[in-house]
DNA sequence: TATTAGCACTTAACCACTGAGAGTGCTAAA
DNA sequence: TTTAGCACTCTCAGTGGTTAAGTGCTAATA
């Protein structure tokens, strides 16, 4: 990390919060009005070239002001964070209320917080229910269809229900379901999905050799149940965004739909992101995701222990109001996490 | 409806069609060349000033070529309907040999849906899985949570799966929630939740007399399962939408980003037109939404008997390929209608 | 009588030009 | 080391002139 002297650092902030608040370059001028450094603008100009120099801020044109580039949002959000400025602020929870009524219900939660954080950032709230891997079997369910298609039914205990409809290749009476159904619970409820998975391709080698066909029915029951299950990723709030000065330009907003609509690798994304704790920041170009080159993201996991049960963020333009972004992430999902543990 | 004589009708047709093809106003000449009328475009040009006068064309501007108004489009669109001429042209089958793997999975189903229709129409995908109200219940299955905490999924004749998670206030045991399950499972399955809803108040004003506390309480586990819930809403395609030279405009753009996520308006009036049969189209002022006043919808209701187990659709600006729209609307639906009941 | 050629008229779109304004970098003085 | 002063650069908004497209009207024509 490059090492500033206080008074360019301050000039470096005071640069990136009145883009921030004001989207336009910005002049010496600004600043030594706005943020009675006592300089005369000459000085900070003279700081400032030093600033783009390095590579902090840069000119749009000869004669405009300066605006940071992503390292300059980047250093100026390390000093954020290491303030922790934003927790000192009072939690949102009166804004919370209405989402407590859903607590019940999983993803209607996790997409009401994405209208919630939208509304209250006014940039996009994104939100990954629980993925299935890390979460706890509570009960697994068989349901005989129709020939010899079944419904897999799977409860978490984290509150999640998934489903899936199983091709059989052979038909199956419901008694027989039941029987696997009684076995397959007694064998893995209790157990995260990694670790079925992984349990059922050890089995399966045995079976091979015990031959119980009911057993390696079950088997191959479970392993089509749980296999390719993810989170599911809900965005709000392009309303939101749309109205912001950032998105006057047409190209930027088609990149921005193809970035959401592109949920896949967002959802990877995500998933990286939320093993690591607390808020976590990607600032425009660090980002690996081609679309996402000209916004940010700031994101925090929801965990239950050190499992992540859930991811809480905003997508914006890397021209963020980076503090009160970390303020309602961290927010969020400090209350989504309490209130998954309460139920 | 205005009768106009046969030259005049083609003539709007003309119009029409090549406005939709290039997206600039357009002029007696090029009428006149292109659509070999054997008329000179001053002749063509009464004949505008005619439809104009009579609210089928408008000019943006003296200067300018005409331009369809939305009775315009209408009239055109009713004479494509008459001519059912999208009927003759072959089924999109091939494209839909993907979807066919997600039968089995109805929500994926449809949100695949609505991609494979935007990426088709280069418009907005919509559709909306069979709303509850309609569906016939197969099962219903009951299983504790923690406290007083609950969960019933309701397993459809249609593949739906639905939970809820139910608060009673008391705690229950697993085998007094088998045995409701079982109760209201001889009671309701192979009914549709309407009427089961009906049934239960019934039930309940009768109950009141005969007092039985298990049978109550499944009773108000019903009532709350079976309360409010609604088909899923999918959109997609926005990218391809921002592609079209209709949306260069911001203002259009926020108007239908901000019309897409009110899902709740669109998903009664899909509910609406799901009575109808057929492929049923609004024309951008016929539109009760005043967000979607600009813009056009073509959607379809696909069926099992007369019972509605779908909508899909297109939106898009009015300046709408109709002919292709209606045509890929009427496949897709007839395509999911024949995937659904084949099951 | 219906159609058409001719023409004057209107308007948007494009282009080059201009002046104002904002902000810079550099230099020389404090 | 800081600052005042100044020449310089660039954007932006506004202006005026030209072009091209397309119209409506009128008078001639089949």
């Amino acid at each position: 990390m490059i090492m500033l002297d206080e008074r360019t650092k301050k000039i470096l902030y005071a640069v990136v919060e009145n883009y921030i608040n004001f989207p336009d370059p910005v002049g010496s001028r600004t600043v030594a009005k706005g943020y009675s450094f006592g300089l005369s603008p000459a000085t900070i100009r003279n700081v400032m070239a030093d600033l783009e120099e390095m590579g902090f801020l840069l000119q749009p044109h000869t004669s405009a002001g300066r605006v940071p580039t992503d390292m300059g949002y980047r250093f100026y959000v390390e000093s954020l964070i290491a303030e922790s400025a934003f927790l000192h602020k009072e939690p949102l929870r009166e804004l919370y209320k209405r989402l407590e009524t859903l607590r019940d219900n999983i993803d209607i939660l996790f997409s009401e917080t994405t209208k919630t954080i939208s509304t209250l950032s006014h940039y996009l709230g994104i939100a990954m229910s629980p993925k299935p891997e890390v979460t706890t079997l509570k009960k697994i369910e068989l349901l005989k269809y129709k020939d010899d298609k079944i419904a897999a039914i799977l409860f978490t205990d984290e509150g999640m229900i998934k489903n899936k409809v199983i091709s059989l290749g052979a038909e199956i009476t419901q008694k027989d379901l039941n029987r696997i159904a009684g076995y397959l619970n007694s064998e893995f409820s209790g157990h995260t999905f990694d670790e079925i998975r992984q349990k059922v391709v050890q089995e399966m080698s045995k079976e091979k050799i015990m031959c119980d066909r009911l057993i390696s029915r079950a088997l191959k029951i479970c392993q089509e149940a749980f296999y390719f299950l993810y989170g599911d990723l809900f965005v709000s709030g392009l309303s939101e965004v749309l109205n912001l000065p950032d998105f006057t330009d047409l190209k930027k907003i088609k990149e921005l739909s193809r970035a959401i609509e592109d949920k896949h690798t967002i959802i990877k994304l995500l998933d990286k992101l939320s093993e690591l704790d607390g808020v976590q920041i990607i600032i425009g170009s660090e980002n690996s995701m081609d679309e996402m080159k000209k916004f940010s993201i700031v994101v925090s996991a929801c965990k239950e222990g050190d499992r992540p049960i859930g991811v809480v963020g905003i997508i914006g333009p890397t021209r963020m109001n980076y503090s009160k972004a970390i303020y309602i992430v961290d927010n969020t999902a400090r209350f989504i996490t309490r209130i998954l543990a309460e139920r």
